[in-house]
DNA sequence: CTTGACCCTAAACTTAGCTTAAAGGTTATG
DNA sequence: CATAACCTTTAAGCTAAGTTTAGGGTCAAG
């Protein structure tokens, strides 16, 4: 497909498309005579790859270290060490979500642990104070 | 307490403590006569505050929003919306994650148990095919 | 054979979130 | 009273992750 169609179905720009190519993060694709990009399928794979990472905090450095540059490797003898390792990102992806959830959670908790007597103020002293214990610790 | 100790004992440094005062984030701090900044041991909580947003992918602009100048007037409703919105959607990238482990973990189960009479290309192509379906659906 | 919807490149621009540099004032210590 | 270790400001610089702009080619339809 061309790079208009992967950008509408991908939901990325195109500007965003070629930006990835141009850093070696998306090396799926061929040219045809006229100069013209052309994907194969699996660059759509490989976008939405990109996006998840991203969206779990990864950076494009760290992104281009985990997803394989050529698919066509996957192809080949590596095929299962490539999904064990892909298992093994995505549980890395996993645990940095769980600790940002975690420390959400944890300020939530603690803002809502006011007791029903105390105002808003109070409550904001309460949490501030508290939290200077703890952070100074 | 003057900025050296504030830096040293956030772990921020000095020109990013300066900087957050400038763009509005930090705003517990007077000066001294000589100009010095002095800080309240208040500063430290807003600082440690920041840093677990930060961390959490919240941007310096919604920090903003949720930490208002006075700490006394908290936005209390509002800190506690942004913060239930974005465990919401770590909760959302999480289950998708999950999905995607446990579709890879399908796959490599799949090809392990694969009898040799289907070569590695025909094996590899059914595989990148299964993967699209998947992260296209 | 022209018009509009595509595609191309290179380079400049943007925003966020800082850091570094330059040039100088203040203060504690021997 | 010198000197090191603090503090100040303003302005420029940097990295990441793109976007925008300028100036063109390509292609399908009428």
């Amino acid at each position: 497909m061309k790079i208009g169609e992967l950008a509408k179905r991908s939901g990325q720009t195109q500007s965003r498309i070629r930006f990835y190519e141009r850093i070696g993060l998306l090396k799926l694709v061929d040219r045809r005579s006229n100069g013209y990009r052309t994907y194969p399928p699996e660059a759509l794979v490989v976008l939405n790859l990109i996006d998840t990472a991203q969206s779990a905090g990864f950076t494009l450095d760290e992104i281009r270290q985990m997803v394989p540059s050529d698919l066509d490797e996957w192809k080949h003898d590596g095929l299962l060490d490539a999904l064990r390792a892909k298992v093994a990102e995505i549980a890395a992806l996993e645990a940095k979500l769980k600790n940002s959830k975690a420390q959400i959670k944890r300020l939530i908790a603690e803002i809502e642990a006011k007791p029903d007597d105390m105002d808003c103020k109070d409550n904001a002293r309460r949490i501030m104070a508290n939290m200077l214990v703890e952070t100074t610790r």
